[in-house]
DNA sequence: CGGCTTTTCAACACGGTGATGGTTATCTGT
DNA sequence: ACAGATAACCATCACCGTGTTGAAAAGCCG
């Protein structure tokens, strides 16, 4: 029961990736809502006709992106060693780190997707993400956390807060630097949702 | 030099709000994104060609819409009693009562924009107006706020985890009343936001 | 090699785009 | 109320992207 599982054809993971790619190239150059499934299968090299083959619209394909980077965000906070010995607040700080430093390294398609001219489903997803890998876990670690609409209301704030802060710092340039950013948010904000979970 | 200003053309505005009209009927009914120029002109009963007469494009609608919405929500606002005899907080609750106020009573449309499959350059909007109706007035009446990237930082951070909640409680079928939320708001972040005005 | 899956290709009808020029309807100032 | 101005209408144009079809070519695997 070892070999049960059928070795997925490489063809199919190679043209997923290629759509990946192209989608990613084009989505810096001009707003995503513009964008064609033709102009996508051209930049990859490959058949329009094959894009329904794996997708059936361009937001399933921004879905799979959004996957993949998020899988990358996700080990990378994972294999984040944790720090109980600091106090709640800074203990947190690496794992807020990690995101900046990941967003700078996507920079441009991040700051194309966050923008004005990005895409709503994209920024949803971006904030489910941080929600669960980031505020998530932080009330799990709180004793009495708050319930119902309270909590869900707390997290959404501070899930939106954060992707809007992301979205200036991409849009300005950067204008401080990812430790700088991590550390006044550690300092400034998490210390007031670390607060309201524990009423 | 009283009259100097040439009366508008009353067909212009009567286009401009059948063509308004349309467009936030027909948002509310499917994906911004999906609708077509064709769509909002048969359904404005207008022919397609007019639509060109006025706008470059679906956005430049759009924006014509949130125009008149967030006047809508200034005007609201500026009529609002000023309340100085109240501690800090607590004066603002009113103001955010106003906008809680205002998404119920467009709550399909805001509901539509604002969501996942709603348009970012609405978002984008709505939270400028957000800033500029409640952030910055209470900046200014901050005395020794701070300056440069943590203010701007601040204000995105409040602005964006707003808008945010909008969303959540549009979203899901506004689990709280709107005094409910604007009075958990007033308490639970805005003192957090004003106290790092005052550094 | 042989059987299976994926990709390619050409063709299809359909619908939206942006722009044209000419006609009709409506408004404004006198 | 009339004449000129301006806005709305309408038919038409070439162009592009869509989503789907069926059959041929290429690639993968045992």
């Amino acid at each position: 029961m070892s070999k049960n599982e059928a070795r997925p054809d490489p063809r199919i993971g190679r043209t997923r990736g290629l759509l990946r790619q192209a989608l990613m190239a084009l989505a810096t150059e001009k707003r995503f809502g513009s964008l064609s499934i033709q102009e996508v299968t051209r930049r990859a090299g490959l058949n329009r006709s094959t894009f329904y083959l794996h997708y059936s619209g361009l937001h399933e394909l921004l879905e799979d992106c959004a996957r993949e980077l998020f899988g990358q965000m996700r080990e990378s906070i994972y294999q984040c060693p944790a720090r109980p010995d600091l106090p709640s607040p800074e203990r947190y700080e690496p794992y807020v780190r990690r995101v900046f430093d990941h967003l700078q390294e996507h920079e441009a398609f991040y700051r194309a997707m966050l923008g004005k001219r990005g895409d709503s489903y994209f920024r949803a997803l971006f904030q489910e993400m941080l929600t669960e890998l980031i505020f998530e876990p932080m009330r799990d670690d709180a004793p009495g956390s708050p319930h119902g609409s309270q909590l869900e209301l707390a997290k959404r704030f501070y899930s939106a807060g954060f992707a809007g802060i992301a979205t200036w710092w991409l849009e300005n340039g950067r204008p401080i630097s990812a430790g700088e950013a991590s550390r006044q948010i550690t300092r400034d904000l998490l210390p007031d949702y670390l607060r309201l979970l524990d009423i």
